[in-house]
RNA sequence: GGUGAUGUAGCUCAGAUGGUUAGAGCGGCGGACUCAUAACCCGCAGGUCGGUGGUUCAAUUCCACCCAUCACCA
């Protein structure tokens, strides 16, 4: 190799830890793992990293539903992260959280850098406010009637049906999606960043950073409309970090997202003696940096990220990587056609090699969506990896174990056809740098195309039978296997555990990118065993069926009229002693009561002010929900629900027991 | 709705800065072989290059409009 080795840092765009992982996420890591195991291949100090994005508002309320912290949530969630990619093979050198002492610590250092420089300020805005959860609404939380096209039940921010977009409070009957009430306007002041000052630093940026054509398309239709100030602060209750010298006031989740790629990278420093922070991180450096992201996220890693940088006294990245989004069969992952494709149910039914194969042979640099079409992935799978390049090894092998003990020749018979191959390296080389990877493929299959016809022209098998031959045969056999060899080479970055195998057969210690080009002669090599077997339509067909029953069992459930006695069960009623009744200052609906459950008590909120007076109450026996998962709200913590019947406003009215029932009583 | 991208054989994709018969792999059909995980090898068939109009001696390649799909709209 000519070149000095680089000294490279890569990213994925780190997943959100609420869901599991499915076939679109796999592009996105596939594709940065391939490429950072080819730079490591190629004998340069590549490191990647990724963490789990931990923060905002969809944690905390699916944490809040599970009844659990969220640390909690995006722990356990975490753990399945790398699990999955684990199997994937998909090989972090570091895997962290946003949710971390090192990104708490970037993040403030970011944030005070840049006020220092007096790109921050303080704006008031109006926003939608939730008075019964006590917060405030991110747009796709608000849903309602599009005041344009007058379609019902859309998001927030935009309609699907007209297209058109708007803000919360436009929307005829709007209504929260966390509570079901009727949100209100209210203000609070939040954080901006200065973006709109950034635009020359940025266009100099994307000049150097070789971006995607259709990438810096992008980037200057958005210079065309104008940069506008970024807003990066949300109000409690919110799952962040605080921000400095605020009581309620968290930075939004997406600023301190990215830095998680600095802090784990951080965090790896740690344990690392040849990783240095400052020399990847601060600017002057001769270290290259790259994010690999889906276009959707393009806004946030073209624009306010590499602004942050800038202004914060960090270095930017040498370049952003988009890549398109996967379809399955043509189509949009479906749940109902069974095309949402969780990464553990593809696991569960086929061999991870598969998958990276077919993506590599499909994947290319630009934004383009690409699609996952099962019925040809069986058959791409099956003609190219098995049919055409195991299929090498496996004609070769044979003659090698049973009639020469596994020797192989010392020479090859056909050197010029060997160079072929050794010569094609630059080429692929090329294209896998520049994550061509389908082009890659496309000559990788071609020369195994080569060897296939090289093999059935020499007919070793016809030789066999001719006792002067034998000498040939292991010699015509020694250059099939060492062309397999070579393919296998180029093929580790993308299917590794296969190329791993490849190599353990023919008994070599480690494989690096040249030793593609120098051919393994005289040497013992080992029994060959199938190193891939097909893909049988039955698992694709079963992968499918599971995808769709994970979506009855979650989506046929609510509609279900009928609950049963278990699920009654759950709900722990109990008769309760209102100990304490008083207003809520700042809610005009809610009490805050302090309830008395024999052997301990609580406190709830409940929105019953419109109908009682808090003197009449205290006293009173009423019916609570007592493993009701606490909810943090504006007030403070609500332990429990009491139960009520009634539309709401005046007509109110509370469930009583009869006389004699106790505190703490369980209602069955 | 605005903006950007994509639309080439049954499938997945190349390609042409406008110019003789538009390519590959897979699938299909026919043949050969039997070493190999029914793999491999040889051959054949298959497309008015999304639609309509325009520029040109000549367009699938340039332009306009339309249709479909995808994304973004901070």
């Amino acid at each position: 190799m000519l070149e000095e080795p680089r000294k490279i840092l890569v990213t994925s765009a780190l997943p959100y830890a609420s869901g599991s992982l499915h076939m679109g996420h796999l592009v996105e890591y596939l594709q940065t793992d391939i490429w950072v195991r080819f730079q490591k291949l190629r004998g340069h100090l590549c490191t990647y990293v990724c963490a789990s994005d931990a923060h905002g508002t969809p944690i905390m309320l699916k944490a809040l539903e599970l009844g659990i912290s969220p640390e909690e949530l995006t722990s356990e969630i975490s753990a399945e992260f790398v699990r999955d990619f684990a199997a994937f093979g998909v090989d972090f050198d570091n895997y962290h959280t946003t949710h971390s002492p090192e990104n708490e610590a970037l993040t403030v250092e970011i944030f005070e850098a840049l006020r220092k420089r007096g790109d921050i300020y303080t704006r008031t805005i109006e926003q939608a406010f939730d008075e019964r959860e006590g917060m405030f609404l991110p747009d796709r939380y608000v849903r309602g009637t599009c005041p344009y096209c007058k379609t019902e039940d859309q998001y927030g921010d935009a309609c699907e049906n007209c297209h058109k977009t708007y803000t919360p409070t436009d929307l005829i009957d709007p209504i929260s999606v966390v509570s079901g009430t009727t949100p209100v306007k209210r203000k609070s002041e939040h954080y901006f960043f200065k973006l709109s000052e950034y635009g020359d630093r940025l266009r100099a940026w994307m000049q150097e950073a070789t971006l995607d054509k259709n990438v810096v398309a992008k980037l200057e239709e958005w210079f065309e409309a104008g940069l506008q100030d970024w807003d990066i602060s949300r109000e409690a209750p919110y799952f962040g970090f605080r921000i400095p010298g605020t009581e309620d006031k968290y930075f939004y989740v997406w600023l301190d997202a990215p830095v998680g790629y600095p802090a784990s990278f951080m965090h790896l420093c740690e344990r690392r003696d040849d990783l240095d922070f400052d020399e990847y991180w601060r600017p002057g450096h001769d270290t290259e940096v790259y994010h690999f992201i889906g276009k959707d996220i393009m806004y946030f890693h073209t624009l306010f990220w590499p602004a942050v940088l800038a202004g914060s006294g960090f270095r930017t990245p040498t370049s952003v990587f988009a890549h398109g989004f996967l379809t399955v069969n043509g189509k949009k992952m479906s749940k109902s056609r069974g095309t949402f494709i969780k990464a553990r149910t593809y696991l569960d039914n086929l061999n991870p090699s598969y998958l990276r194969y077919y993506y590599a042979a499909k994947l290319g640099p630009t934004i383009e969506d690409i699609d996952l079409n099962l019925d040809d992935f069986t058959a791409r799978v099956n003609s190219d990896l098995v049919g055409k390049l195991v299929n090498i090894a496996s004609r070769c092998a044979g003659f090698i174990g049973k009639r020469f003990d596994g020797k192989l020749a010392e020479a090859l018979p056909e050197p010029a056809l060997f160079a072929e191959i050794a010569e094609a390296s630059e080429t692929i080389a090329e294209h896998f740098e520049r994550r061509e990877y389908s082009k890659a493929m496309r000559i990788i299959m071609s020369l195994a195309d080569t060897a296939n016809r090289y093999i059935d022209d020499k007919k070793p098998w016809v030789m066999i039978k001719n006792e002067d031959q034998l000498d040939e045969v292991q010699a015509v056999c020694t250059q099939g296997l060492n062309m397999f060899r070579s393919l296998m080479i180029y093929l580790a970055p993308v299917i590794p555990a296969v190329a791993e195998d490849a190599r353990a057969f023919l008994n070599e210690d480690s494989w690096s990118w040249p030793c593609a080009a120098i051919p393994l002669l005289g040497v013992t090599i080992n029994k060959f065993t199938p190193l891939l077997t097909r893909v049988e339509a039955k698992q694709v067909e079963n992968m499918i069926e599971q995808s769709k029953e994970s979506l009855a069992e979650h989506e046929t459930a609510p509609e279900d009229d009928y609950i049963s006695i278990d699920d009654f069960a759950k709900v722990d009623l109990r008769v309760a002693r209102i100990d304490k009744a008083e207003a809520v200052e700042g809610a005009d609906k809610l009490l805050a009561l302090t309830l008395n459950l024999g052997d301990s008590t609580r406190q709830v909120f409940a929105g019953i002010k419109g109908a009682y007076q808090s003197e009449t109450l205290v006293g009173r026996h009423v019916i609570v929900v007592a493993n009701l998962a606490p909810r943090k709200m504006r007030f403070g913590v609500s332990e429990g629900m009491v139960l009520a019947a009634g539309p709401g406003g005046k007509d109110i009215f509370l469930l009583a027991p009869d006389d004699g029932a106790e505190p703490g009583m369980r209602v069955k």
